[in-house]
DNA sequence: GCCATCGTCAACCAGACGGTTGAATATGGA
DNA sequence: TCCATATTCAACCGTCTGGTTGACGATGGC
């Protein structure tokens, strides 16, 4: 059986989906739109998008012939909440995010979660 | 190429891994002992601590003839960040850490990271 | 009504994943 | 020295994944 932090895991797992998300925080998106920076068919956008909704990461409402897709955070709170369960670390405070976002410049780009 | 974001949500994308992450949160374990309560082989366990260990997520020393396993907390503070940068539920609390789990009774069992 | 646009479906492919088994490599104890 | 224990390696298998392409169903503009 398929649980719900399986599903959410597996699909913060791939690097495009992350950008996805990443890409939604700042707005709705229409599916086309949120294929344009990618370098693949948007067959294959529409099958991450599929993932991400399965997962609950997303939600898509169909206004017109145009699909809306709006992030669900709410979503992100489950797996959030299984990972501070082990409570080693201390809340992250804006600053350790600042920093952790330097970090990542050198290892790979598209990842940043904030504009 | 593969990032460490993709290692840290792939590794724990699967229920038998992160099962083995709650039970080393209570103390080091050797490989045959973190074995023991799943029905899979020895070997692939073995294997599951090997994708745990290049996720960085554990760590193992072999100390005589027995590698012991170590939990890397700090590796999790990465992906929790991550997500956090989505920032728009507050840092958990207890509370809701209490509720999650009995929410995640119904879901699925040897889930829970707390003892 | 006709055509362009938006998005998904279906079939296919190469490669990764989770599992198995059996052999191989330490290491410790008698 | 010999044997049992601890762990990994190698080869294999079925299934899932991320990608492609081409055909297809809706919808809106003219």
């Amino acid at each position: 059986m398929e649980t719900a932090l399986d599903m959410t895991f597996a699909a913060l797992a791939d690097p495009t989906r992350r950008r996805i998300l990443t890409m939604l925080l700042e707005d709705d998106m229409a599916v086309t739109d949120v294929a344009e920076p990618f370098d693949i068919s948007l067959a294959a956008v529409s099958k991450h998008l599929g993932i991400l909704t399965r997962a609950g990461l997303i939600s898509q409402e169909k206004r017109g012939r145009v699909k809306w897709c709006k992030l669900e955070p709410d979503a992100l709170k489950a797996a959030s909440v299984w990972m501070q369960g082990f409570g080693q670390f201390e809340p992250v405070n804006l600053d350790a995010f600042e920093q952790f976002l330097g970090d990542l410049l050198g290892e790979g780009r598209g990842e940043d979660p904030s504009p």
